[in-house]
DNA sequence: ATAGGGAGTTGCGTTTGCGCAACTCCTGTC
DNA sequence: GACAGGAGTTGCGCAAACGCAACTCCCTAT
């Protein structure tokens, strides 16, 4: 898994975590980052691994789960193209805090924990956008926790498929079509349910003719639906300003 | 709620967000923080409001709460004595994401997001310990989403006292005293159950000799119990480190 | 062809925990 | 000293959803 793909200028400044940098900042970024291919199916790193590095998608898929000591499962995010992952470990215990699994054919770029405390320290937009990023991730986790305390799994698995259709649907002749496979288990380890429930749930919605599944691969044809079942609770909250 | 209590250098340097910083830095955070006394039970600020700036508890205890458009409420988190709130929404979408109420009477600094973006910039430092600060976080947020996946009400309860107990519990006579006054329903809004669930819970403990509430103040006796029912889920997680 | 394995479905009994309603207890007020 | 209001407890019935077990379907390997 490890023809080295050459990584541009053009394609890091296209990266949330190296926005707004200058040239010479890009060319600093790109001489200490490895990158790498990766075969479908291929653990990046494990949960509880202490050699970690700072690591960005440059294409392909990634999920990330995290497992509990009593097989309990729960998909923490899917990575696309652009994300980073694993990095804020390095801030942290210096542990990966999950597993990170290829879904398709994909390739990273990494970097040290030295070598990206130092562009921080040059280049202090990195780190401002990093706060960002892991900010936003904060608010996602956040959310999902008052949805899982507070919601019933229906609604939780019809929040976890528009998130998944908003992220990486695509839309073709048989509705909107999430890009890679999945399985019952994991739609269940997304929704924080469990296999059983989730699949009553979308068999139920199959029947009444919102979905499909054809080979793992969920297509969504009555949008609208879903999003009575997930109903107001949409994602943002309604603004309640003071005077 | 606003005699100006000064802030000093002494104090600031022993804030994890300016930690590491040369003096002549904290005097530049210095000059532009903002501090101010807030009385018991006051609200510092609204989920959904814009007006959004950086904010640091010099000391007290303040809640952070969450609540959904139907009612549903959770408590996201207890802020104590150096730790900073309300400062991610300057880097997402400048809102504040929940509500701050005061436990206490408390004294906050805090400042405006131009302020503190100089500062960040003129200081890699800073920003860096912001992202370490927000990265712990986030890992807290996911365990505990893992947690309301796959965990019983009665062992989140237990899991929820513990982390309070960890945070601000001193030990007393009477056993290990949380240090601000709980409802019933405080409870359950950090565990993710109902206020009958949390009584009925907390009331078994009681009737079982574990803990003691007085005042809405709870006395944990013996400690080892509860863990028992935390079990094994204790936070961190065993490592599997890769050949 | 056939066996085996992974994924999905669904009937069924069981557990969990939600939530109303009624009650107690405590505290502060007039 | 009576009363209002907030907090807490608990009996009871009910809905949600868990999880086993049995079954189907499909794909692949020998």
């Amino acid at each position: 898994m490890s023809k080295a793909p050459s990584l541009s200028r053009q394609v890091l400044s296209n990266l949330e975590l190296f926005r707004g940098l200058p040239p010479t900042a890009l060319d600093e970024v790109l001489s200490c980052a490895a990158t790498r291919s990766l075969a479908r199916d291929f653990r990046v790193f494990n949960q509880g691994e202490t050699r970690v590095r700072a690591h960005v998608l440059i294409n392909g898929w990634i999920r990330i789960s995290q497992s509990g000591s009593e097989g309990a499962q729960i998909v923490v995010r899917f990575i696309g193209p652009g994300d980073i992952f694993g990095a804020i470990s390095l801030f942290t215990d210096r542990r990966y805090p999950a597993d990170a699994d290829t879904l398709t054919e994909a390739t990273e770029a990494s970097w040290s924990d030295r070598a990206l405390l130092d562009l921080m320290n040059n280049h202090p937009q990195i780190a401002i956008n990093a706060v960002r990023i892991v900010g936003q991730r904060l608010q996602e986790a956040q959310h999902r926790v008052r949805e899982l305390a507070t919601q019933r799994a229906e609604r939780r698995v019809a929040h976890a498929l528009l998130r998944l259709l908003r992220q990486v649907g695509t839309t073709t002749s048989r509705g909107i079509v999430i890009r890679f496979p999945l399985r019952r288990k994991d739609i269940a380890d997304i929704a924080g349910t469990t296999l059983y429930s989730a699949s009553r749930i979308l068999s139920a919605w199959e029947r009444a003719g919102w979905l499909k599944t054809l080979d793992r691969r969920i297509a969504v044809e009555s949008l609208s639906e879903l999003m009575r079942i997930a109903e107001d609770e949409s994602g943002r909250d309604i603004a309640a300003p003071s005077p």
